[in-house]
DNA sequence: GACCCGCTCCCCCGCGCGGGGGAGGCGGGT
DNA sequence: ACCCGCCTCCCCCGCGCGGGGGAGCGGGTC
């Protein structure tokens, strides 16, 4: 049984283009299009696609409120792929804490395009595809720290979010923390609620695979 | 002010080897010497050193209750640094889980031994040298999973709580893992407690930390 | 047969975590 | 003067997590 697609986005181009490189495979099927995220409810409701391709910046009702209004009221909702124009959207961040299972360039290959929705159809999630990987490659081993700042930068993080960041990277809990940042465990919560916003982390266990997976801290 | 230390130790040669090799540092100062862990409490009331070099496997009292009593009946105890012949002794897992800071082998270079003391000294936890690190490498890129097989190994990992703990390394909550494994909750629990016991790491998110710094899961 | 071990599931319990709010100070920018 | 971003701290609340037990079962060893 082949993997079926919902497209939301408000761009026809956009829909035209997902549905040639999404048909092109035999074990896929776009089996709707909506234009809005207003239409989505009752079309899934509908067609009970396994996966939506939506788009955040839409008329009506956006892509952070309808994934969130989606897995509200329908009952196994299908897998949310957050397609976006930018990587540094921070809409795309609200929608992956919204409950999306992952997010796509629409700049990305159809291969990669392809990848990512049979990914999120298996039920993995995709919060951190193999462009922000490749940051820490890009900037070279001699780059020093200089791949952590360009992932900082694109997370948006702040200079103190970043530290936090490498704290929790290290094993400390939030009372640690704040005790080696010399400031309140309330303060510490709130830096960490940032971050895990940011990086569309659900807890600090996926912002500490984040930090790994981005480069953003290096093992050994 | 000098970092000062108390060894723990029932082989005299152990002690005087640690004591030669951290009197050689001007910063680091061996302020006294124990034979059996019955000993230790007394000599840190009446020492208070920074850190605490404390064998495991010792008459008496082992380095696992020793580390226990310390932290239970002494106020701002000292950290704790064990030191084992046998990178694989359960005893070491013990000991870290009892709340001990780090771990050092004695056959590690002086450099190693020394750097150790300072780093716990400092706060930081070491509960995987740099040795354990290195697997990954030894092994080679080539390796495939040859280099997790061996962390496997050497942590005692079974096969079930392999699964787990790459499973928790993508970041899945323990219901994930348990529908993704076809059990219960319960059983994901149980296997979750014996990887964080198995690796010394008191919450998934440092058992996280350990698989991508061992090598057991490895970014990009 | 007795034994150990790995996998499975169950109980109770405390607490850290994270969500969702708000609020004040402070510096920089227009 | 004004706003805004950042850092700091506060409240309440639910829930997942992890610790502490225990228990049954199959498969291997001795």
């Amino acid at each position: 049984m082949p993997v079926t697609v919902l497209l939301v986005d408000d761009e026809p181009l956009v829909r035209a283009g997902l549905r040639a490189v999404l048909e092109a495979q035999p074990d896929i099927e776009v089996v709707g299009e909506a234009a809005d995220g207003a239409a989505v409810i009752p079309l899934v409701r509908r067609l009970r696609p396994d996966v939506v391709a939506m788009d955040v910046r839409m008329p009506l009702l956006d892509g952070i409120e309808a994934t969130r209004a989606l897995l509200r009221t329908v009952d196994a909702p299908p897998k949310i792929l957050v397609v976006t124009t930018f990587e540094n959207d921070e809409y795309v961040y609200g929608a992956l804490r919204a409950g999306a299972d992952g997010f796509l360039l629409k700049r990305a290959r159809p291969a990669e395009i392809v990848h990512a929705v049979r990914l999120v159809a298996e039920g993995e999630s995709l919060l951190f595809p193999a462009s922000v990987r490749r940051l820490a490659a890009e900037y070279g081993e001699e780059g020093g720290n200089r791949a952590a700042r360009a992932v900082l930068e694109r997370a948006r993080l702040t200079e103190r979010e970043g530290e936090v960041l490498r704290l929790m990277a290290r094993g400390l809990t939030n009372a640690e923390i704040a005790a080696r940042l010399v400031v309140g465990t309330e303060t510490v919560k709130s830096h960490v609620s940032a971050v895990l916003a940011k990086l569309g982390a659900r807890d600090r266990t996926q912002a500490v695979i984040a930090a790994y997976e981005s480069g953003f801290v290096a093992p050994g």
